[in-house]
DNA sequence: TTATTAATCTATTAAATCGATAGGGTAGTT
DNA sequence: AACTACCCTATCGATTTAATAGATTAATAA
């Protein structure tokens, strides 16, 4: 599942980059606007500017801000910077591999031919969605 | 992420698919190979026995097998059964489906925009891929 | 027939982790 | 002085992953 974080990330990077000017926009804005809990969005913008997608200013007229175009920002980062890694499964992940505790031997395991299957498709929807094409109509 | 649940439950699955005959395997065995707790996947296996994918036997010689041929048993109903929705939000499952709180308008949404997408391909693959499929090589 | 053993079944509880949020205070900007 | 991002901490609840203890059933050996 969607952890929210991740959900309110999406919208807000959304709200974002539909923005005209690329003017700073307070928390409370997109908090408003989006229906999302003033201090859980507080703490999602604020790893959001840590990992380089966004910036911000203090003080009045102060905000957060895209720091690239939206169609510059992949949906792959995004997820693997909110969500974490984007398989399902530590041993078939590319960014966050692990190996299993449990398997002698990764080749020879079930799970792990199903869910590189399923990463490699999820991979390429997120590869070729940038955060533009979650703005249109 | 994949719960151990039903990374165990797909393993145990395949453990039985590959057997030779139809008689039944005890618990105690297919812990034994696949080093699986023994008391949780005593609970995995009872849900999937619940759930029409395996039968039992008690007594002596008794154990778990499978109801269906393996080419039978798709790999959507072994996730649904285990794992729960296959889409990554409730707002876009088909057989879990949940509007969410904080969305006036899901066609509006870009989160939901997009995990249709992935929905759409994880259901294929879940679809097209049956238990014989996961022991196969 | 009886006792033993092997196995599933059931229920309860615990530990640990994670998700989501709230509160309060700090520091920089206008 | 007012505004706003920043940071730290604590909490509450749910879920996951088991561990524990026993009850039930069936086959087998005596």
């Amino acid at each position: 599942m969607l952890s929210k974080k991740t959900k309110y990330g999406i919208k807000a990077l959304t709200f974002l980059a539909k923005q005209e000017d690329k003017t700073p926009v307070a928390i409370a804005t997109i908090s408003k606007s989006e229906n999302i809990s003033l201090k859980f969005l507080e703490s999602i913008l604020l790893t959001l500017r840590k990992n380089g997608i966004l910036g911000s200013k203090k003080g009045k007229g102060g905000g957060y801000y895209l720091l690239n175009s939206p169609s510059n920002i992949p949906m792959t980062s995004v997820m693997r910077i909110l969500e974490g890694p984007i398989s399902m499964v530590p041993c078939v992940s590319l960014n966050f591999y692990e190996k299993c505790d449990d398997c002698p031997d990764e080749n020879a395991c079930s799970v792990h031919k199903l869910m590189i299957q399923v990463r490699d498709n999820t991979l390429k929807i997120f590869k070729n969605t940038s955060l533009a094409d979650l703005c249109k109509d």
